[in-house]
DNA sequence: GTATTTTAAGATAAAAGGGTCTCATAAACT
DNA sequence: AGTTTATGAGACCCTTTTATCTTAAAATAC
């Protein structure tokens, strides 16, 4: 798979978020009840990215986890990178140490072509304009529901 | 990881025998020596891409392993599809279930494009073409050593 | 300050992937 | 035929990932 689950969660969780009222902090077994992810799995993937300043979370009553910056200025590779590392983006296409430092493999080229369009996708596309695009197809975050499942309290 | 680490070690035995005398059988043993590859982890691997008929075995002394086809009839999807299957070209971005199928997450458009890109690599890549670039600029299959190391019995 | 709600942290368990080992099978040579 | 060389197939173990459970800590409301 190219990302983990860990990683697909946060993922999920970061639009989940983005869609919401900016400021707004939504208990995270609310999140997790929405989206269908385990609880407690789900607070470990956001407790890393509250850590890396992507995310901010409050304790107590009307607590929960919100976006610590605008979503417009959260992009996709910065929620991987906080919970994949780097790997995908760094790695030889042959488990090979040091890519790009020592002498390439074979694939090398043609890797590191296909890599850097990942790597753009991944770093062009921030979570607002998901959210845009998701509300307005109603498109699914989830085995079954659509994006409108994030809104019927 | 892209790819699978069983993937991995497919792909360099394929290559490794692509760069040998076609109709030569190689040892597994002789192979997992040179490529740096667990003996046994390295027959499993090779058993499952002989089973798709992509490798031919043979039993007994002068025994071993080589190549169906010729090495520029593999594409190198074949081997992937081989170890690892199609999840990585068919699974959505976010893990959810029937990708294309049913209604779309708002990854999809983007990363159906980036999946793509992936896909043609792998099936317009064969075997041979690698291993002349291999040879041509000696480059590496394993840690330390270059192309060199297939050929030094 | 006590009860309630919520995240934080860590121990534990289940599942999957990666890797090892043993015995069986087949082919070749003597 | 028996020994040697080699793959085939399966059981087994270790490590990482995924998931669960338990206890602590913080904030609020009363
Ligand atoms: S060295 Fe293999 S992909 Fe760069
Ligand atoms: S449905 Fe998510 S990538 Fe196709």
């Amino acid at each position: 798979m190219l990302l983990s689950k860990s990683c697909v969660y946060g993922l999920r969780a970061s639009l989940y978020l983005a869609a919401r009222e900016q400021g707004e902090f939504v208990p995270i077994r609310k999140m997790s009840d929405k989206l269908e992810i385990s609880f407690h799995f789900l607070t470990k993937i956001l407790q890393q990215l509250t850590a890396e300043g992507i995310l901010e979370s409050f304790k107590g009553p009307n607590g929960g986890i919100r976006l610590k910056r605008t979503g417009s200025d959260v992009q996709l590779l910065d929620i991987v990178l906080a919970i994949d590392g780097s790997q995908l983006l760094t790695e030889c296409a042959l488990g090979l140490p040091g890519c790009g430092l020592k002498n390439p493999c074979p694939l090398h080229d043609k890797w590191a072509e296909t890599r850097d369009s990942i790597h753009e996708m991944l770093e062009k596309t921030n979570l607002t304009e998901l959210v845009h695009k998701g509300k307005a197809e109603n498109l699914r975050l989830t085995t079954e529901g659509g994006f409108d499942i994030l809104f019927d309290d």
